[in-house]
DNA sequence: TACACTGTGAAATGTTATTTCACACACGTG
DNA sequence: CACGTGTGTGAAATAACATTTCACAGTGTA
């Protein structure tokens, strides 16, 4: 449940092609459309290592496809989110593709300050707190937002070697 | 914890006095100055309801003052957010007064999609489970930023109602 | 007086997101 | 095949949210 370049150093380019491989067989198996254009948006935002804004995959997408407007990423990031292949991070208004679209679950995200990497996380503690918490209050809930920021384990470490020196 | 209106009816008037008072001597206990600015931007967040965005307090501002720009806003803001006595609703890009600013304390939203106000709450539990799933990760934490989506109790009774008409 | 610090005025610009209308294409039905 | 319908896209404009920059005013202090 972890993004799988998070903790440690990976193949990318094989996240992506294993990430767009099955975002092909969970289309089809749904019966919606993977078009070029969110085919290509879900790369662009798996290309990033770190979550990506609309415009910055406005600006890659125009760079094959010169008619490119901001609908055009809109349209294919709001597809992308209602189907769970990809999420958005509130704090930071952008986009991260998600490791495990199959099912549609509640994730948290560990925002690293540093490096700008996201972590994905699906606490059950989480969100069985925060569903206690909004019983309490009488209040039905229907999603729930939370984005932890701090340093993460590798920024950590480097900045503490580079504070000993 | 709760904001006051959220959850029964209320002198909001009385609340939005008191909270400039306290707000007042807070800022003179703490030597910083709450200008005519920012008194007049924090009274506009508190006179809404609702979470607030900054364009909406600029509207405002410009009723009574012209000169007003967005970064007179913005700086207002900014400056409200550091002392504690507002809070920013990243889901929402919109402010919301804050009912206890003497502590620096770490909130959490009950955000009503029907009525749009939004309850604050500081919930152990959530904070603790944030904490753990962090340290799991190895990632040193510096805020949390939760916010739940749902239907307020009140919202929910009158759909209810509503619905067997 | 001179200086530093803090807050404001004003204009411009940058960034993120939506609305609107027209059109193209695929699909199923008569 | 002709025809409607639904879905996705092109293109322009606009809306909504936020920051940069530079000049200047007020206050306290050496």
């Amino acid at each position: 449940m972890i993004s799988a370049g998070a903790l440690a150093p990976h193949d990318h380019m094989h996240c992506i092609t294993d990430a767009l491989q099955r975002a092909e067989a969970l289309c089809e198996q749904r019966g919606v459309r993977l078009t070029p254009t969110r085919r290509r948006v879900l790369e662009l935002v798996w290309d990033s290592h770190a979550p990506i804004g609309a415009y910055a995959i406005l600006d890659q997408l125009k760079g094959n496809d010169r008619t490119a407007a901001p609908p055009t990423v809109y349209r294919a990031l709001d597809f992308l989110l209602e189907q769970g292949l990809i999420h958005r991070l509130e704090s930071l208004n952008a986009f991260i593709g998600c490791d495990h679209p199959e099912d549609h679950h509640i994730s948290q995200f560990l925002i690293c300050t540093e490096c700008r990497q996201a972590i994905e996380v699906a606490d059950k503690r989480i969100v069985q707190a925060a569903t206690i918490c909004a019983q309490a209050q009488g209040f039905s809930l229907s999603r729930i937002t939370l984005e932890i920021e701090g340093t993460c384990a590798r920024c950590s470490a480097r900045l503490r070697e580079a504070g000993e020196n």
